[in-house]
DNA sequence: CGAATAACCTACCGCGGGTAGATAATCGCA
DNA sequence: TGCGATTATCTACCCGCGGTAGGTTATTCG
């Protein structure tokens, strides 16, 4: 079911409504209602998806990469390749529920993937002496620079940046801060 | 009219309907959709002008500090103290518009928050003989932090920072990908 | 074969954005 | 002052969306 509303969403859309993700899926709203719940719930449930992709994208392109600078360009571009894949679900999944939900699901959506990056900040420079309060509002740094600059990316037809070359770049801006004292 | 949509939604927060808003400035809807249009054109309007406070704090900001370091810090600490001042209004420009629109005032509002910054860095980097084209990416990426650091700061009541310090944490990660050769 | 139960669908509610036609108010003009 | 025309405004409505109640069919068990 979760499979199906994925596809309606992939082939209209993220405006699409429910009714037509549950006549897409074979059945009527209230059946769509009783599986996934609310609509909150679907999106929490998509949104579950999209970024168990996002990390684990993220966490392999990691691991092939040698540590430091690197690693931190592989994941950029593991992130952003995988939101450009799934476009319309990312939009979808942040936009939804309009009113005064729509930044706090947004917000939600940010505290999930900003956690798994707050603490490898903070691990690291635990590890290296350094103070960790930096580490929470960087976390949301990135994920909200990861964020604006996947929907600008996407939505310019006209750019010729490919993911690799946004990687490299948001790289260059962050690094300097990230880095470590002895790291490559 | 707009100081009375402006009000209401400082009142009652960003989920509030057109009619609340319309009935709260003394007409109803209709004179209120003849007067600004559309509610995207509401919406431009609105941004309009929180996007001339943002730009005139930050520029204020940045005219009285030194340059280098401490005006990036300034200009982002000038931008979360707006963005905090309005943030009902912040929420109801970046998150209206249900549906596969949302995103897209995002992008729009982000677009003209990050042309003056993309033409600074651009400015700032073939002043020092270097290559220009990072640019672009970087304002995305400064405006997308801003944003979701702060509605992650808003949206947390338990915080004990304040703009003065989450402003000098986003520097210390910005500053190494922005500094220019020479500067302090 | 009949009854209890589960799954399902049609029809509806409330509400928000947006608009058409009726209505009141104003102005020009004699 | 009285009258027509124009303009501004309000009432009442449409549509689509999220969400739900109550009736309807299929299924299972005695």
């Amino acid at each position: 079911m979760l499979d199906a509303a994925e596809g309606v969403i992939r082939r209209s859309g993220p405006g699409v409504s429910l009714e037509r993700i549950a006549a897409r899926a074979g059945v009527t709203k209230p059946v769509l209602f009783a599986h996934v719940g609310d609509r909150r719930a679907l999106v929490a449930a998509l949104a579950d998806r999209v970024l168990g992709r996002i990390e684990r994208a993220a966490q392999s392109a990691v691991a092939t990469a040698l540590p430091g600078r690197p690693s931190l360009e592989a994941m950029l571009r593991a992130s952003l390749e995988t939101i450009a894949a799934d476009r319309h679900l990312y939009a979808f999944v942040n936009g939804a529920g309009g009113g005064d939900t729509t930044l706090a699901g947004t917000l939600e959506f940010a505290r999930r993937s900003a956690a798994p990056i707050i603490a490898g900040i903070g691990q690291g420079r635990l590890g290296a002496g350094l103070d960790a309060t930096p580490a929470e509002s960087w976390g949301y740094a990135i994920v909200g620079m990861l964020h604006m600059v996947g929907i600008w990316w996407l939505s310019d037809p006209t750019t010729e940046l490919d993911a690799a070359q946004l990687a490299a770049q948001l790289t260059d801006l962050l690094w300097g801060g990230l880095a470590l004292p002895g790291t490559p």
